[in-house]
DNA sequence: ATGAAAGCGCTAACAG
DNA sequence: CTGTTAGCGCTTTCAT
């Protein structure tokens, strides 16, 4: 691999006219310039943007944390992100972390030793104020709400979201209503709850345990929930299923053991990803993508200007109406 | 930012006992490698990778090269990397070109800057001549098949699996096929066309130009193409579709123009993707998953021998049979 | 307009 | 066992 000195020595000047070259500095001699450029092109020589990135401290390069990538979910997120860092040429790295905290912090750590510019955090289980800590060393964006922390934030209001879908349901006449989640401790599952709660006592409804199923991520586990539903002896007939893909899955059980949709089991998914579009599925759509979107510029506008406050951003959700309520 | 020099300093010792602390080197006196520690978990000090990688000439970074990445296509095979790539403790570019042949130019020029320890390419759009150019630089990995280089590549036999695609619709008494694709000019693409054209002449069957459809890639796109064949005054009756996004929306769309599937329309898609498993898609499964970690374990290989020869790794596809032929 | 030289933060001989 | 020193490849004063 040549480098800047070789290329100074064959075209017979200092390495820092050739910097200057490199960098389009004026003041160097037209004819030196020339003898530069050819020299550096005959080489096919490029320089080594370890050693520019260890002097400017920037490597263009964002952290993006999720847990896994096997789940459209991150896909449209990462599809957002990867757009408008596109446009700024910024490069996006993948980084998974299975929910693993040390994997986290490793992750996180990247940031002190300068390996991204920033970070969006999709997923997260380091407590707040340790990964708050990181953010000394750059921007730090995550896809959740929180008042435990200031760092910028792009968020669904998952409570609002899920109160709607809770009273679309009760306008449609359905009173049995449970929902899927995926993890069951996650911010936003406790937000749902809220949700759920609030809505069915304001209408005068009960809330049971049985109609709440958790771990509801792939298409498989909505099978295996539909499954269970149509063996219930108090089965609910509608579901709000977070997860396009996962209702996908509900409503391919619910078919298989011959429950029809939506009289017999109302479903909404989450997200308006494709497959809800294919299968009918009224579905709330948060619009993942405007969310990798805003994480990127959010993480942008903070790494020119590493003084103006985090800004926390909730991004509308909408309701698409299809029909399998 | 601390470093290096301050710990060595506030430990009363020199760079280079850190230094050996750090890399767990032997030869240090136990109390010395006691009150680094200390110092350095007082300042929470981490090493600076820039400068780590800078001297190793390393970054357990693999650029991933995709034209956009808002397709499930792109998605299966990030998830295949991502995953083997964490088993190794890899990181994963997202390198997006736009089938811009600047912007590949640039990524591959990443290896040479030493940004990323390879490359994997899932789109290319450069002459093959000058992506190898770039594989003095690091191991090099495409998922394409090719004659025309040696580099490593992880491939699907697109040109069996169509074949195999038609067979069986010829089987099941279809005589009037044609089939979408994405972009015209792709080799894929070409390797289709033989197999379509080899597969009808050897059936006795001849060849029309307006049973070919590309530029499908999108839902909407499979959806327009269902409309026109409704339309046409001489419709294919069967159909294979390249991507099961595209074939759930020829589907859509069939049903939408009063088209009976399997009846009036046969579809068959590819890369089994759920939403083919939630429309009872017919598919053709090329194991996308399995390319993505086949192409990093290649990487893999190579990146720690670059004395073994590249190699061609055939991913073999399954024909899913469905509902819909 | 140009070059010498001092780093960026770290590792790895080399010499004790 | 430990410190000194010379880089890794580049940018950027500071002289000239």
């Amino acid at each position: 691999m040549v480098n800047i000195k070789q290329i100074a020595q064959q075209a017979g000047v200092s390495v820092s006219t050739v910097s200057r070259v490199l960098n389009n500095h004026p003041y160097v001699r037209a004819d030196k310039r020339e003898r530069v450029q050819q020299v550096i092109e005959q080489n096919s020589y490029t320089p080594n943007s370890q050693a520019i990135n260890l002097i400017r401290g920037k490597t263009k390069t964002v952290g993006l944390i999720l847990p896994f990538s096997h789940h459209p979910y991150y896909h449209a997120i990462i599809a957002g992100v990867m757009e408008e860092a596109y446009q700024y040429g910024y490069h996006v790295l993948l980084c998974q972390t299975s929910y693993n905290p040390d994997q986290e912090r490793e992750y996180l750590h990247m940031l002190s030793t300068r390996q991204v510019d920033g970070i969006i955090a999709c997923s997260r289980v380091l407590p707040w104020a340790e990964l708050q800590s990181y953010s000394d060393s750059g921007p730090i964006v995550v896809c959740e709400y929180t008042e435990e922390s200031n760092l910028s934030a792009v968020y669904t209001d998952h409570y609002g979201a899920f109160c709607s879908g809770i009273q679309y349901l009760l306008d449609h006449g359905y009173t049995r209503i449970g929902y899927c989640i995926g993890r069951k401790t996650s911010a936003s599952s406790q937000e749902r709850f809220r949700a759920y709660q609030n809505t069915l006592h304001a209408a005068g409804l009960e809330v049971y345990q049985e109609w709440i199923f958790p771990d509801c991520i792939h298409m498989s586990d909505g099978e295996q929930i539909a499954k269970r539903i149509a063996t219930m002896e108090s089965p609910p007939s509608a579901l709000i299923v977070t997860g396009d893909e996962a209702a996908a899955g509900v409503m391919l059980g619910a078919r298989q053991y011959g429950l029809r949709i939506p009289e017999q089991l109302a479903i909404i998914g989450y997200d308006n990803q494709p497959i809800s579009a294919g299968l009918q599925l009224t579905t709330i759509d948060q619009n993942l993508q405007e969310i990798g979107r805003q994480a990127f510029s959010l993480f942008y506008e903070r790494s020119l200007d590493a003084t103006i406050m985090p800004v926390k951003r909730q991004i509308p959700y909408t309701l698409i109406e299809r029909h399998s309520v």
